[in-house]
DNA sequence: GATAGTTTGTCAACATGTTGTCAATGTTAA
DNA sequence: TTAACATTGACAACATGTTGACAAACTATC
């Protein structure tokens, strides 16, 4: 029946993560283009928009699982398409603040609906309750590489 | 209880692939750093070894996912590096099948056990049957997409 | 066989990401 | 306070990836 075994799972695992990232991002990429966005510029919103206190660069790259420097990259080319603006952080002279600009927020709420729905189809054929499986799989996983 | 629906738990999932198919990376990077090799030129050569039948350039972009452009340029590379060659191939003049020299394939035992050792660690805490849900969920999202 | 459409190799432009380094800023401990 | 350590912004070098375009090679259809 069942040859295969956890490692050999965990393998294909790791290899589907690999796949599906990349498709994710060109998915992303093409959902985002009529708003002159990338999929990675969109996730650097959704960072900061789902967080529940002001972020710093740094703290994003955190969250994101990704290094400062890449963040940074993108924040600036996006402060000068003002879709980002940074405001003084009282804890640090550096490190600011950084927050969505009205435009920035109109457009990620457009980008909302279109990636429910979009999720909405691609999640149809899925159970709610293997997709919590995944996650909690895959935090599982970052979390232990993540030391 | 469990406030979230579906779409967010799918997003949630989205954004933990990104997350974890970059600390993916990095840990692949550090794990073949001393063969000389990378994640990427990894994921190549276990491209091409876990297949039943010889692979063509595009055949192995295909199956991971990516562009035959990307798969095109690391080849080229690990080429040069006594890595891979090319032999012919009856069905197409241009597009040969590529195999690992025997060095490369010495490098990919070797990097093999590693990775077993590396994913029993990993994949301790993790229920085999939840494993293969993930794998599942994820070929599902996958095969949706790459339509 | 000729023709139209697809796949492939090649080259180029560009976006994204890691890593390393340095000085400026914060934090901790003696 | 001061000295050691950690974090941050800034810059650079490099690896990886998508996309677009073009000609060569293959496939299918008439």
């Amino acid at each position: 029946m069942n040859v295969k075994n956890k490692n050999e799972i965990f393998t294909e695992v790791v290899l589907e993560i690999f796949k599906v990232g990349g498709l994710l991002n060109i998915e992303g990429d093409k959902m985002t283009n009529e708003f002159g966005l990338t999929a990675s510029r969109w996730k650097i919103l959704g960072a900061i928009e789902l967080s529940d206190t002001p972020l710093t660069i740094s703290e994003i790259g955190r969250v994101m699982g990704q290094s400062r420097q890449a963040v940074q990259r993108l924040v600036d080319l996006m402060t000068k398409d003002k879709l980002l603006q940074q405001v003084e952080n009282p804890n640090h002279k550096r490190a600011k603040f950084v927050q969505l600009t009205p435009q920035a927020k109109n457009i990620y709420l457009q980008l909302d609906k279109k990636q429910i729905q979009w999720a909405e189809g691609l999640s149809m054929d899925i159970k709610k309750s293997d997709l919590e499986t995944t996650r909690e799989v895959l935090k599982k996983i970052s979390d232990l590489i993540d030391v």
